[in-house]
DNA sequence: CGAGCCCTTGAAACTCGTCAATGATCGTGG
DNA sequence: CCACGATCATTGACGAGTTTCAAGGGCTCG
């Protein structure tokens, strides 16, 4: 398991207990992987929806264009994360989807999919990893909503660190965001002017300091504070019920 | 099936073929129901996710307090609607859910829904129906996001319309929405004053009229393209691939 | 008939967007 | 190795959309 679909298993094992085997399945799952480079389209609106994307090693995220051009940042996807798997039972996927820095991708079929998804543990890990990210979309939700930019950015750099954290992709109080100002601002509905403004008010509070695709947390508690972060939305440290529901 | 489960029913039944034995097997599931009058909470955050939600006639909503009071709204649930059955898996529920007018609130409990999603065909209507949901949030983070207070509005009045449409809750170009201003503003991330504004404005443009639980839409079409809405996402009409995923 | 909630309206303030220009950085090719 | 172009960060001035505060009016329900 020190491959590249460790970070993945990591991921799921949060989510479920994983034996050995599904462990194996996994990582035997992955196999036919590729290297994308920066900037590839992965996925457009409207392609069939017959394949599940993981990401091995790098960043992605998913996103829709408006027809005026405007585009919403609808996800990030780190290493070891991957699409939801009943996304499959469209016919369609409604977001396009597109890597940041050159990542491993691997593309599990369906049928692989299905084999995986024979091992109970597997389908429960997905499914409660699927949950955690529509979380993360009604946390934006309130984010985009409810929040100044201030703390819009606060809120994503603090919920950034700890979904990095939990697989081990931090270094200290720093991680890597191969992000732009522009791309901040689809995310969070600014303009790139207001991200640059507010995240100089950032650093001049010795909060965060995001330079050269470096994001470091100087005061992890003030920011959380300002930013009204409560990780609880993230359900990490949480040992649920295993009820087997195999069919859910 | 004319009970009160009827329009659950038809809604899941648009998701996936059910067999007249499935539509009973759900229709015996919500006999335990009881009525529920106006603004009372059914769900808070924190509580216990061992039951699952339907609503069999009447309005909900979702939605998630911040500390300084301020309140988002996350989903709208009408007659026929009913809560993410993946809920269950987590140990708690993350948002809390409140009722608008007096409703028929069925509560299923894990037995009874384990029971249910014996039947692969109720199974992949449900899961088929929460990714609808999910999309639905989607759109609703680029509403926010990205569209001006007018757009806003018009875009969840086109959404509203369609879903309703669906089920047979609408009368010609109109329907039900016991909601205040106030609500609405919750919704799209507006103050009641600017709700107010702009909806006048959309009464002055023979657009929309909401008056008195009433939303009258004059001209869909216009409002339609002045709203930006694309009733894709929606994933109504459509023939999806009927893959047997039982384990999703 | 009064209380409370909701809608309506106005004025002022503020957050944030747009436009525009200047630097900084980086990869590429000459 | 340096010049060039492209992308990205930074800064200022101005304006638009939206919020907040405040007050009045209408409706409904007890």
């Amino acid at each position: 398991m020190t491959g590249l679909a460790s970070r993945w298993i990591q991921r799921l094992a949060r989510c479920a207990t994983l034996s050995l085997e599904e462990q194996r399945v996994l990582e035997d799952a992955t196999e036919s992987l590729r290297r994308c480079s920066s900037t590839e389209n992965l996925v457009k609106i409207g392609d069939p929806a017959d394949r599940l994307i993981v990401i091995l090693s790098g960043h992605a995220y998913q996103y829709r264009l408006l027809p005026d051009g405007r585009r919403q940042i609808l996800a990030y996807l780190f290493a070891g994360d991957m699409c939801d798997p009943r996304q499959l039972m469209l016919p369609q996927v409604d977001y396009s989807m597109c890597v940041l820095a050159s990542s491993d991708i691997a593309t599990l079929s369906v049928n692989t999919l299905q084999r995986l998804e024979r091992h109970p543990n597997v389908s429960l890990a997905m499914a409660r990893y699927a949950l955690m990210q529509a979380a993360i979309t009604r946390e934006w939700l309130v984010n985009v909503g409810h929040r100044t930019a201030f703390e819009r950015i606060g809120h994503l750099v603090c919920e950034m660190f700890t979904r990095l954290e939990s697989v081990g992709l931090t270094h200290e109080h720093a991680f890597e965001l191969p992000l732009t100002q522009a791309e901040l601002g689809d995310t969070l509905a600014l303009s790139a002017v207001h991200v640059n403004r507010t995240l100089m008010e950032l650093r001049r509070l010795k909060l965060v300091t995001f330079q050269n695709r470096q994001v470091v947390i100087h005061d992890f508690n003030a920011l959380q504070s300002a930013a009204g972060f409560d990780p609880s939305y993230l359900h990490f440290n949480e040992r649920p019920p295993e009820r087997a529901m195999s069919a859910l």
